[in-house]
DNA sequence: GTAATAGAGGATAAAAAGGTCTTAATATAT
DNA sequence: ATATATTAAGACCTTTTTATCCTCTATTAC
């Protein structure tokens, strides 16, 4: 459904969300050991999450990343896709037309816009912070 | 969502009961101009589909692909997605771990259960039939 | 026998995923 | 102030997966 790159971005936010709660900053190499990903890799999610204003990042000794307490609430599941996946998810035709819409849909156009559009309204509703909630109590988990 | 392989099954599938429907066998040749995908790439994508008995085929002059007519009725979108990209669209992780469930979840697993479940019903109860009727009215479009 | 068609396998191309190395910034110790 | 160590940023390279193409074989209507 998501890129590679768009699934860790969205386990690093919540990881990044759950400490930044406690006014911790989290290194590359934190993150990818507890979301189990490769760090490389990480680190280029990272800096299109940077870049997109969605965590902050700082260099240096005691560097890291973290998400502004004002902004938690506001970061969206949407956000994160859209910034590292686009909305293919949402434009793209369920089977690969080009132009596919309303006025001239594919055969399963009808029956693929409404569980589309109830996946468009979840990420859109979704908060990162909300997500980080489960984590912290050991409810939900982010490798394995 | 879907492997272009499958996205190339599911449109051949529906023209390919469009015309049974008329007792018309069609070629690869003919099926690769009306659904516009690359003719050597769908040849091995209706190899699958013949091997799992969801389409019928026939060598030599005249040949070609049909459906049987009393088969048509009972084959599922999901039938064809199965035999081309397997189970992981059902059994897959929203961010992309191993082990996801309801006894150890990831942040986003009920969210995101509500809407696959909803796509595995509608994948499950969607026949190719049903599909290739707005086709032959001139509703939906296989190309473009 | 010939031509038309699908089947089967491997070869090539493109895209996605992952890795390496160098540069830039900065906290801290000296 | 300066050097050093630590950390992210950025450019480039490699591997893996997915998509596409090519060649040869098998079948069959005429």
């Amino acid at each position: 459904m998501f890129s590679k790159a768009c699934e860790y971005g969205i386990r690093a936010a919540i990881y990044i969300a759950g400490q930044a709660k406690h006014d911790k900053r989290v290194s590359l190499k934190d993150i990818s050991q507890k979301i189990d990903s490769p760090e490389a890799f990480t680190a280029k999610v990272m800096q299109i999450l940077t870049r997109n204003g969605i965590i902050n990042s700082v260099k240096g000794p005691t560097g890291g990343f973290d998400i502004d307490e004002k902004q938690m609430n506001n970061i969206k599941l949407s956000d994160i896709v859209y910034a590292i996946d686009g909305d293919s998810i949402y434009r793209g035709c369920g089977l690969g037309l080009k132009e596919c819409s309303a006025k001239r849909p594919c055969p399963v156009h009808d029956k693929f816009k409404v569980i589309r559009d109830e996946l468009k309204v979840m990420l859109e509703t979704t908060t990162i912070y909300e997500l980080s909630i489960g984590l912290k109590d050991g409810l939900t988990f982010l490798k394995r």
